[in-house]
DNA sequence: CGTCAACTTGATGCTATTCAACTTTGGTGG
DNA sequence: CCACCAAAGTTGAATAGCATCAAGTTGACG
């Protein structure tokens, strides 16, 4: 990897893949986002896109430069960096300590505020979703099969916490509903 | 939280906390690691020292002016974090997909890794670990029960991968197959 | 209209949890 | 010095939850 990179639109996930086979998502790369590492050319990650994707490419020698030129530029970075590792930490409960059920709950709920948070405008009342990610996919995010996410959702759709059209399309009735089942205590911080 | 620190000696833990108790660790601090954000006061953690603790502290305001005067300490801390970062996703390979048995396993290589890196000499052979952690400790990094964690220690014990003495003190008779156990793939980067 | 990928659903088994009893260790005061 | 106690750790039995294996179903596209 000689290039940083900014993701103007589509989506890409960083993989983390084990010899066996079995793969960990350990990152989730939406518009806005930033991806590499200036000062390492690191290389543990598949990167992979997983609709068309927009991204903005810099070389990573000129990018260096401009950093040093610019500690504003910098320090924006180290804020994004700070805000990952938030996210990160975010994950890791959700990975270490929740249901199955609350894995679903909570990837729902991350990716529904994530684009109300561009769209604008939160509300707790309805919301609409289309999910971004294959089942596989999202099974790959939160630690489990695919089997059991395509479970999950059943189940809360026949319980009417989500409504279903088509595959991807989503629509959240009570979204402080959806945060209950996320296991999440009210209102949690918007940090995703 | 005023102060950004840095730890001097002694072992400390970041731990996210759900309502109903569940816990996730999600930072081990040990000597030499960072604490504290700049640009933001969080309280989202709980930090707690797991041992004696000595810490450099600094009030944050005047560390933030620090960092706009010499850039070179911005850029120090991003390096940091970066590797926090990485050292982060490792851990959620660890939580979503790996095995009880892999997980301990996983825990005790990055603890050896961590203090043979201060001592000096990585050393493929005999290992002595001293675990700065209870089970329970354990347990909350790893995303288990403490009674597993206590189960598959034993289990590593009887097939002679570690060996015990007291409950802290570990012996490594073979590096190597350890890792193995882990699941990691040979040698693995250095991260944590 | 056939095909393929994505998805759903069912039956079964295994891993880690839960609940519970017990053992070991280190520290404290009689 | 040692008996006692609490904290830490171990071990067992039963159970729950997710994984695995195995058919199906749906929908988009040639």
């Amino acid at each position: 990897m000689d290039f940083v990179a900014s993701v103007v639109s589509g989506i890409a996930t960083l993989t983390q893949t084990m010899e066996d086979g079995r793969r960990q998502m350990v990152g989730l790369l939406l518009p806005s986002d930033f991806v590499g590492r200036p000062g390492r050319d690191s290389a543990a990650y598949d990167v992979v896109a997983t609709t068309d994707l927009v991204m903005c490419c810099f070389r990573k020698k000129p990018f260096e430069d401009l950093m040093l030129a610019t500690p504003h530029v910098g320090q924006r970075l180290l804020e994004m960096t700070l805000d990952e590792l938030d996210a990160a930490r975010e994950w890791m409960l959700l990975l270490g300590r929740k249901t199955a059920r609350e894995k679903i709950a909570s990837l729902i709920a991350i990716i529904a505020r994530r684009d109300a948070s561009l769209k604008l405008g939160a509300g707790h009342g309805r919301v609409v979703v289309d999910l971004p990610l294959t089942r596989e996919a999202m099974s790959e995010y939160l630690g489990l099969t695919l089997e059991t996410v395509s479970r999950q959702i059943s189940a809360l759709r026949k319980e009417g916490v989500i409504e279903i059209e088509g595959k991807r399309h989503i629509i959240i009735p009570d979204f402080d509903a959806l945060l209950e089942e996320a296991g999440d205590d009210s209102d949690g911080g918007f940090l995703a």
